[in-house]
DNA sequence: AACCGCTTGTGAACGCCTGAACAAAGTCGC
DNA sequence: GCGACTTTGTTCAGGCGTTCACAAGCGGTT
């Protein structure tokens, strides 16, 4: 049935075709016209093996003994990655992060537009940020029908992220990247994925942590439970 | 071997176990002494068999019958963390998104202290950004050295974020958090973790076009390449 | 035209993580 | 003081992702 689609391709998958596709464009600019797995492997930072089997999942696109062809697997990669169109995004919380994304060249060239920049800040609305003029949060709605945007970034503060999200959904957007730090709400049929940078930099100092006492705390804990919390 | 690492806790759940230390602290704010793991498990967005899992691999630190203690988990996950003592991080390339970091105080609160702000553009050194001055980029190695700091986090274009985390490293940081669209290369002994914006996008994109047409692009590739969309 | 080397594509095994069901244990009520 | 209820901690099975290793295919060369 409809209900259980059978994904075909991995999630973990498509994140990596997306950074394939990257180091393609590089490749491009530069003047290549082939690589090997090997080496675009090299470049992405993954196993070779892995990025053939990634890449078997769009069905043989590249030439045995030879490698592939830079121009082709990107178009090809595009295609899949659904980057043919340019795709419309709003983004809601033009505080210090919103800003910055906002302002970032790096969206654009790879097919990702902001269409509406919202913030409830009277000193922000108005305000013009990477060439877009700041609307008043009221507008979202507004601004979603009028654009058809498809894509919501969330940079608010996390009190209000689950409010913004729930209007996101009712006008339509239904894929949303969420800066804010906590689990939002979304019914079926909606994607949300998660950035949290506190949560990146505390599996940094976990692992920091590991490598400096010899002695890891988990292990003690485990082999010592009477030891007490005091 | 020292090699060979046993990894008791999987990557995967320390990354969750940061998020269960933040909805604690908001529920330690909010006056509550107990939670369930079906609370906890709701406010972080997981399944609750999954959360009591993820926590078994801390010792048994709940109280059968009655729930975990806030006050209790809390410390414990703080310890297992590594977040006892506030780490010290150091920030390199303090742009739009380098200023974003360094001012925000969701960091600070969690004992991550940014104890080095460094920038190569005249204009942007000798500024104060979130009350630290910006030093200039060749004070790298004196700043690491002087603050003892074991945590770099890279903001620069991705041209020169393979020579700022090569500096890096050879400086005696060990954990990396990059934000630069390429894929570093470290010494074994050396964690990197990346945060692509881009790949998150086009993933959404990904699922979105996934939707939209009822034929997945991939499927007709694979399966049945005569099967028209409709 | 046939051979040889190189690279892709795929099949299978392994390990990790996730989700659900069950047993242990402690507390609250009577 | 005892029973029953609630909730944890663990065990088991299932799925997913990753890795290794090998066969198939293509180009260049003689
Ligand atoms: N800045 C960082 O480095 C950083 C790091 C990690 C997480 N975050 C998270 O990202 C989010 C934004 O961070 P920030 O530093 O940019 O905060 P910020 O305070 O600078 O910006 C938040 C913006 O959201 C706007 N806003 C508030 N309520 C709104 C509403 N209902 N509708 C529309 N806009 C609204 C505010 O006016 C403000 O401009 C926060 O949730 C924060 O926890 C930020
Ligand atoms: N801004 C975003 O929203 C965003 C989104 C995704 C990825 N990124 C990535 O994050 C990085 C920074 O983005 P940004 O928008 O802040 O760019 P930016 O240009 O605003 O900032 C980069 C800063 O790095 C400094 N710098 C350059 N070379 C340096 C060196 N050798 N040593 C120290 N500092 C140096 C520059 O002076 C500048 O201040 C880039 O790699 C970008 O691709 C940014």
């Amino acid at each position: 049935m409809s209900e259980s689609r059978p994904r075909i391709v991995p999630e973990a998958t498509v994140a990596r075709l997306a950074v394939y596709l990257r180091v393609l464009a590089g490749l491009a600019d530069g003047g290549r016209s082939s690589v090997s797995s090997g080496e675009l492997a090299s470049a992405a930072g993954v196993n070779p093996a892995g990025l053939r089997k990634d890449l078997s999942y769009l069905g043989p696109c590249g030439v045995r003994g030879v490698g592939y062809s830079v121009a082709g697997l990107r178009e090809r990669l595009t295609e899949v990655l659904g980057g043919e169109r340019s795709r419309p995004c709003v983004l809601v919380g033009i505080g210090r992060l919103g800003s910055a994304l906002a302002d970032y060249a790096g969206f654009a060239s790879r097919g990702f537009q902001f269409v509406g920049l919202l913030d409830s800040d009277p000193r922000t609305v108005g305000t013009e940020v990477g060439g877009l003029p700041v609307h008043p949060a009221e507008e979202l709605e507004a601004v979603v029908a009028r654009t058809g945007a498809t894509i919501g970034v969330i940079t608010t503060p996390a009190e209000v992220a689950q409010t913004v999200c729930d209007r996101l959904v009712a006008a339509g957007v239904r894929s949303i990247l969420n800066f804010a730090p906590v689990a939002l709400t979304v019914p079926a049929g909606v994607d949300v994925r998660k950035v949290d940078l506190s949560v990146e930099l505390q599996v940094l100092a976990f692992l920091d942590q590991q490598r400096d006492g010899s002695a890891p705390v988990v292990a003690a804990l485990r082999a010592d439970p009477q030891e007490s919390v005091r």
